[in-house]
RNA sequence: GGCUCCAUGGUCAAGCGGUUAAGACAUCGCCCUUUCACGGCGGUAACACGGGUUCGAUUCCCGUUGGAGUCACCA
């Protein structure tokens, strides 16, 4: 069997998108599932949309998920380099569009903008919908070459008939049919002598001996077209699996409004990039048994492209969250250390065992910045509310906690040893003492220590990090604020 | 609006003619517990509607409704 070739084929643009991403990632799957070669190929042919950097973001978002390729244009090789602009300089694209021409598939036109605007006919949702009427068409062999001597600004056309039907047949969607009226003769060769998207990706495909074109469901209504290109130039055509959309909450196309659209959003907002990857790849496909979490490795191993679903997907943050915080929890610790210490670093001052703080926050985040709410308290005791020393299960109250917390002052006093386990002990003594049950105990002390209603350990454990004078000082303020 | 595609809980989804219609996130409750979290257990919650085909439809066909995509010298 033939050996599949897929190809990336994003263009420099700006951020990576997660649906481009994520049809990066199915294109890899595919391509490696099958001992295939993934390709990258960089689709610069807009000179005015062309954003500076991006083809590098392009490459560390490929890098840093591990999407590495095995052709493109920053290795050398045989194959020279997949970007656009670069094989526009060989003349390919023109020298394709010519023999089309030359067979009747496509044709010059040299209608200027001002005519153009008046084909466009009808106005929905603030689109202009027009279809080109042929004009140039016509045009004799004569007139084109008085044209063309003239120089005269000139785009190369697509020569669709307005009878029959075309057909293509998608790996997913099965077989569809489109009337050949409702295709537009659309341009392939533009008047900057750039080809257009809709003529480079055939043409490269094809040159670059791509088996599986693989991409998003909104260029099936092109496929068509595409079609009629492969069929004009009597090409075979590639196998095409169009994957479906991924949405917003509102199940729109996913923006640049929502917030968190791009890979680089994700990672600025402390998602890992495993987490994302595992993530976008069960958006639109699941394996056959219920597993989900999936390293790359296991991806290429489980990826089978006919369990692509073809109904769009909500990306839904909150369980990206909560698979994050699944792999924060199974990393090993040195690795989750240094991803936290920038934030650790923020919030912790000197003097505090961060490490330590580290362990403790570990398996309670999802993401990174969650730790600031957990660790806060740490470098200052917030000003909090006495209710919060009200606990109905531990039975406290406030009148309970002022009660505690002055009966165990002397003692926290008189202790020296302020290690998790002496001081727990202790405290289990004095509550036994007491005839008290530890929590009732336990929930005033972590209370006025911390002053939050949420932490990251219990009593013990802070009073270890914050020390005896520290600890000493909130329990002190704690009797304070509870009128002792 | 034309064309195309899609349709199982709030979300991701399994299912591919006969099932008590999985599982995960979220949500709720209980247990555990040095609070919360973690962990464990359990609950609520779905086949859009109407016709066929069939002994039997979530599953196949048609229609309706709903949603999405697309209609550029952007990709």
């Amino acid at each position: 069997m033939e050996k599949i070739r897929t190809r990336y084929a994003p263009s420099p643009t700006g951020k990576m998108h997660v649906g481009n991403l994520r049809t990066a990632l199915y294109e890899f799957l595919i391509a490696k599932h099958a001992g295939g070669d993934f390709m990258l190929r960089i689709e610069d042919t807009d000179q005015e949309r062309f954003v500076e950097g991006a083809i590098d973001i392009i490459n560390r978002t490929l890098e840093q998920t591990g999407l590495t390729h095995d052709e493109g244009p920053d290795k050398d090789g045989g194959f020279g380099p997949y970007v656009q602009s670069e094989r526009v300089k060989t003349g390919i694209y023109m020298k394709y569009a010519k023999e089309l021409i030359d067979k009747g598939e496509a044709y010059y036109c040299f209608c200027d903008k001002e005519r153009l605007a008046t084909l466009k006919t009808e106005v929905v949702e603030g689109k202009e919908i027009s279809i080109y009427d042929k004009h140039c068409l016509s045009l004799s062999k004569e007139e084109v070459e008085a044209n063309l001597a003239a120089g005269k600004p000139y785009v190369v056309r697509q020569n669709i008939p307005n009878e029959g039907s075309t057909t293509f047949r998608d790996e997913l969607y099965g077989d569809i049919t489109v009337e050949n009226a409702e295709l537009d003769d659309m341009i392939l060769i533009k008047s900057d002598g750039f080809p257009t998207y809709n003529f480079a990706n055939v043409v490269d495909d094809h040159t670059m001996n791509i088996t599986h074109v693989v991409r998003g469901n909104e260029y099936i209504s092109s496929s068509p077209k595409y079609q009629r290109l492969y069929d004009a130039f009597g090409w075979e055509s590639p196998v095409y699996i169009h994957l479906p959309l991924i949405t917003d909450e509102d199940h729109k196309k996913l923006s640049k409004r929502s917030g968190h659209s791009s890979f680089e959003d994700l990672i600025d907002q402390g998602f890992i990039s495993e987490a994302i990857v595992n993530f976008i790849a069960l958006l639109g496909w699941s394996p056959e048994d219920n597993r989900e979490i999936f390293s790359l490795e296991e991806l290429i191993k489980e990826f089978d492209y006919h369990r692509i679903s073809k109904s769009p997907a909500v990306f839904d943050i909150v369980k990206l969250k909560w698979m994050n915080g699944e792999y924060l929890k199974a990393m090993d610790f040195d690795r989750f250390y240094k991803m936290a210490e920038p934030y650790l670093e923020k919030f912790i001052k000197d003097g505090l065992d961060k490490k330590k703080i580290a362990a403790m926050v570990k398996t309670r985040i999802e993401i990174f910045p969650d730790i600031e709410g957990l660790v806060d308290f740490f470098n200052e005791l917030p000003e909090y509310d006495t209710e919060m020393y009200v606990h109905k299960k531990m039975k406290t109250t406030k009148e309970s906690s002022l009660e505690v917390l002055k009966e165990l002052l002397p003692a926290l006093e008189a202790q020296e040893d302020y290690s998790n386990d002496a001081l727990y002990t202790m405290l289990q003594n004095f509550a036994a003492e007491h005839e008290y049950k530890n929590g009732y105990v336990l929930w005033p002390l972590r209370t006025a220590v911390s002053g939050k209603q949420m932490t990251p350990a219990g009593a013990t454990e802070i009073c270890e990090l914050l020390g005896k004078e520290e600890s000493l000082k909130r329990v002190r303020k704690g009797i304070e604020l509870l009128g002792g």
